[in-house]
DNA sequence: CGGCGGCGTCAAGGGTGCGTCAGGGATGGC
DNA sequence: GCCATCCCTGACGCACCCTTGACGCCGCCG
């Protein structure tokens, strides 16, 4: 689900634009000042900011080069001031797009959308290494492909939702509950069964020696960690 | 440096862009038409193209369309017309932003700066192949053709629609909400019957032998991956 | 030494997703 | 106004995927 962040000192504008993206299926996060704005953004890494320019506390550009010190989430400027100034101004800072008040509701959220769509591609490449290899095979990320001795190997959804989240924390233990929640659901977490059996078709389709895995290792009692 | 595509019919818009932009040292190329546009973008490859909607060949959203079938560059719509539908349509066509004449000549700057801007690690990539081929038949997502055994083979908008999707992520696993946003719109996502029939219909038109797709191949409960 | 818990393996069932086909309705060109 | 084309929709059969249970093995502990 996209996730935005809405930042506005008028409660009905934020109420006007809290109701309609949650109405269409977005997570929203509001904030009334550039203080707010910028440690939501941090704590909740939103996927495109709406912000205000007049905000009480301090100005809209100084939360937009923020903002722009650690992160390219696309920023959609509300702003009350025609002024070609202004917008030069904050389009120059880092904002990606620039609306003036009063706006139609269409329109913003047609924008909104141009801006979510053209962020797609970066977001994957958002520094994670996409792909991973190892001795024995290959895993890409990004094109949900698994390639071993050459050939590709078909995987599941289920398979591959487990193999991601491995991959991703690699190296790293990760708890069966915490791979029981990730992949089945939060309301999973004793169903270890489960996992014996999807682990053994992970090392079965990916293993040299499925019988003696050497990347999808077992921590008795505890979990499972893949190592490269 | 900077190449930019200039699209109007107006002789003295496009003379005062032109003017505005060589001397910021951008390297402009100018149609004047929708045809004269789409082939030069072929041609030349700008890295960003500005674009009036009333051409007098065709639709200026046909010719986002056809940009965006091929290509990620940036596309900033110069339009007369206000209404808010308008702006709604270009926008979830594939532009990337939309001034509405009179514009600020400073503010346009702005606005193409900011859209290059965002665009540069992409522009490394570099995945603009427009002309894919395979063992069976080749596809050119410029020219909007298909050739399979030498003879063109027709496909309906939709069909083209969801062939250049896969074609883009080449490789790429897409998702069926991926595959039905792009295709038929943002509202859709779970109407999976619609990629079933028209998956059929392509690997009918393309595939050696439809009945086991060597391209266009599916991935169970995940989505459709394009393979040359 | 025997019991026990955790893990790996295998097989079978029920359910779901996919491919296929045909028909109705809308749209655009002549 | 007619006709062709294209898009949407529903039904059906099949293959595959998820789930579940049973069984044997190993290591740990009493």
């Amino acid at each position: 689900m996209t996730r935005v962040l809405v930042v506005d000192d008028e409660p009905q504008i934020v109420r006007a634009l809290v109701i309609n993206l949650k109405a269409r299926k977005y997570e929203v996060d509001a904030a009334a000042d550039g203080a707010q704005a910028l440690e939501l953004a941090a704590a909740r890494h939103p996927d495109v900011v709406v912000l205000d320019l007049g905000l009480p506390d301090m100005d809209g550009v100084e939360v937009i080069k923020g903002l722009r010190g650690w992160t390219r989430v696309p920023i959609l400027v509300l702003s009350a001031r025609h002024s070609s100034d202004e917008k030069v101004e904050a389009l120059d800072a880092g904002a990606d797009d620039y609306v003036t008040k009063p706006f139609g509701m269409d329109e913003l959220l047609a924008r909104l959308r141009a801006a979510v769509r053209r962020a797609e591609p970066a977001a994957g490449a958002g520094g994670d290494e996409v792909v991973v290899e190892t001795e024995d095979f290959t895993v890409d990320l990004a094109a949900k492909k698994a390639v071993r001795e050459g050939r590709d190997v078909r995987l599941t959804p289920t398979e591959w939702h487990l193999l991601e989240v491995l991959v991703r924390n690699g190296g790293k233990l990760v708890s069966q509950k915490q791979l029981l929640q990730e992949v089945w659901g939060p309301s999973y977490g004793t169903e270890t069964n489960y996992l014996r059996v999807y682990m053994a078709q992970l090392r079965r389709k990916l293993e040299a020696d499925p019988s003696h895995p050497r990347h999808f290792i077992t921590e008795p009692g505890m979990g499972y960690r893949f190592e490269r």
